[in-house]
DNA sequence: CTGAAAGCGCTTACAG
DNA sequence: CTGAAAGCGCTTACAG
């Protein structure tokens, strides 16, 4: 057969016409239950797919989503596979888009695809300007047909960053832990400022120090500041070896796994032990992080449950329903070697 | 405007046909330069897109392509960013579908894809049967206008693997470089079988072993087996805790990083140093074996390299053209302190 | 309950 | 060089 069959040629065969096997197809029209049955055997038997372009065109529906990540993060696999899964089970195709550059570059290039009016909905991974989003809280009505667009982390009018995967409070409940098993003397080492996620968790990392400083029991706390500045294990391992001598004991809490790699490899070249010297956590919970010696603790990110919800919350702005509630927490402490034997 | 601008629209207000609007567009008609740029600048000042799903019924073609991963390879996604880059550049969109299951279910759902006739080409990344794979000898006229399906990895009539990324080549000069440096007790830690990357480099280590027992400068060599058989570095771990105390001095050559992590983990537990006691080797240079304590002698592999490609021969497929010519390896070793200070 | 017909927005022979 | 017209394969009021 040079052209798949159509829906005239299931018709024909049906004894039917044309749009008595639309009617068949999409259950919509009235019609008898015999001839459905006798119209989907026949489109079954001869291998019948509806030509979505043609449905698309008639319907001005594309059922097409769009998920767009930057270049380089490992995690977003994960969050894309999550966010599939959503999507097709609500009977939608999604598309990888990958953006890059600076924020307001990949603002334009959001834009642009939205523009394209190829897809009911875009979800960014990756933040941009609040301004290409869609307002979810108007109503359908007024948007225009224009592609919807829901990021799963963007920023508020302060640019802090909201969304599951930037929420940083595991940060404070590692300070809190460590102070209680008499550490005093911090440092955090950050990721890059243009992330929302580093931001985050250098913002939490202060606010716990700032409340330590507050409180008559832990008064004596001193940090070290705040080092880094990107995601290379390398900055981290630096950063060690620029610490005076006088540095031990020491807590850091690194912004990922990555780093915290560094520390503990800066920290072995200079004879510190850990997590005798110095203890230290991550983020991301690494499959290698759990087993270097001492084993890393560190924040399991539920990253496919991440892409499941943002998913949902862009299902809900395209048929312009009220956006799901938000669920429980996607990240987990997992204590291990690296902080030493005390836990919370 | 509460719809997008159609071709109608464009050629109302430049004064002309709609034909002639479709053929200022397409650049296809015989058309005068002057209707052409006025043409252009009357669809630029309304931000006329042309509705692809009109134009993918005339035409035939979508302009999309899906690319089919697995559920977990966190490498993956630098496969699809290179993937995509070529997509792009082509002038198609890609999407990402994700398939589960065994062998046999993977390509059913490959089929299912590919039955949809919603892309002009598939490329898949996760090993399929070879009779849903397009014969790409074949001529284009013969294909019925088929969904075209190229695989990155697939099996070749031993059920050897095909492909970039099981391209295991840097085993047999791992373990040429320990012979040389000394080592005789070798010990591989596999894979999981149904990777052919995990299978590629099993059989390269057996053949490498074989090769040094006929040597006669190494026939002395001993290999302690294959053990292991998933990615998990807990099997690894507890692989080495299994050895007889006798074990060392042991060459290991792991499956991949998160291998070699449980295998140093493992043999530090044991009190066994390392590189002194054992050495071992990895493979996809995580960013974390770097500073692991010995660093992780490993294998660089370019995923986004391996990604471009194989869209570079799904593309050819496509179009009919003759696949490209293989290019240099994508896999490059890192020698690093896990293999001690001997360099081949 | 079923069918004839219009029309979604394009591309492309064909006529002028 | 330009336009009128057909048609890609559907969906959906509307008439019977």
């Amino acid at each position: 057969m040079p052209n798949p069959p159509t829906s005239h040629d299931v018709a024909r065969i049906a004894g039917v016409s044309q749009a008595t096997v639309s009617y068949a197809l999409t259950g919509r029209g009235t019609i008898s239950a015999a001839t459905r049955e006798r119209v989907l055997e026949v489109a079954e038997s001869v291998g019948y797919r509806p030509n979505l372009a043609a449905r698309s065109m008639r319907t001005r529906r594309t059922g097409r989503l769009a998920v767009v990540s930057g270049p380089t993060l490992d995690h977003q696999l994960r969050v894309l596979v999550g966010a599939g899964e959503i999507a097709a089970a609500a009977g939608y195709t999604t598309e990888t888009h990958t953006v890059d550059g600076t924020i307001e570059e990949r603002t334009d290039q959001v834009r642009a695809l939205a523009d394209a009016r190829q897809h009911e909905g875009i979800l960014t991974l990756v933040p941009v300007l609040p301004h290409v989003l869609t307002d979810v809280a108007a109503a359908p009505g007024e948007r225009d047909g224009a592609t919807v667009v829901v990021a799963e982390a963007t920023f508020d009018e302060h640019m802090r960053s909201l969304g599951e995967l930037a929420d940083a409070t595991a940060v404070g409940v590692f300070v809190e832990a460590l102070l209680q098993a008499g550490h005093r003397r911090f440092l955090h080492v950050a990721g890059p400022d243009q992330f929302a996620s580093a931001r985050a968790r250098r913002d939490a990392y202060l606010a716990a120090i700032e409340r330590a400083a507050t409180d008559p029991a832990t008064a004596d706390v001193v940090s070290l500041g705040v080092v880094g500045g990107s995601w290379s294990p390398e900055a981290a391992r630096l950063a060690l070896r620029a610490l005076p001598d006088s540095a031990p004991p020491l807590a850091v809490v690194a912004a990922n796994d990555l780093l915290a790699a560094g520390v503990l490899r800066g920290a072995a070249e200079r004879g510190w032990t850990a997590p005798g010297d110095v203890v230290v956590t991550g983020w991301d919970d690494d499959a290698v992080g759990a087993y270097l010696t001492p084993s890393l603790t560190t924040v399991d990110v539920d990253f496919t449950e991440a892409g499941r919800r943002a998913m949902q919350r862009l299902l809900a702005a395209v048929r312009g329903d009220d956006p799901p509630e938000r669920g429980a927490a996607v990240a987990r402490i997992v204590w291990r070697e690296s902080t030493g034997p005390q836990r919370p």
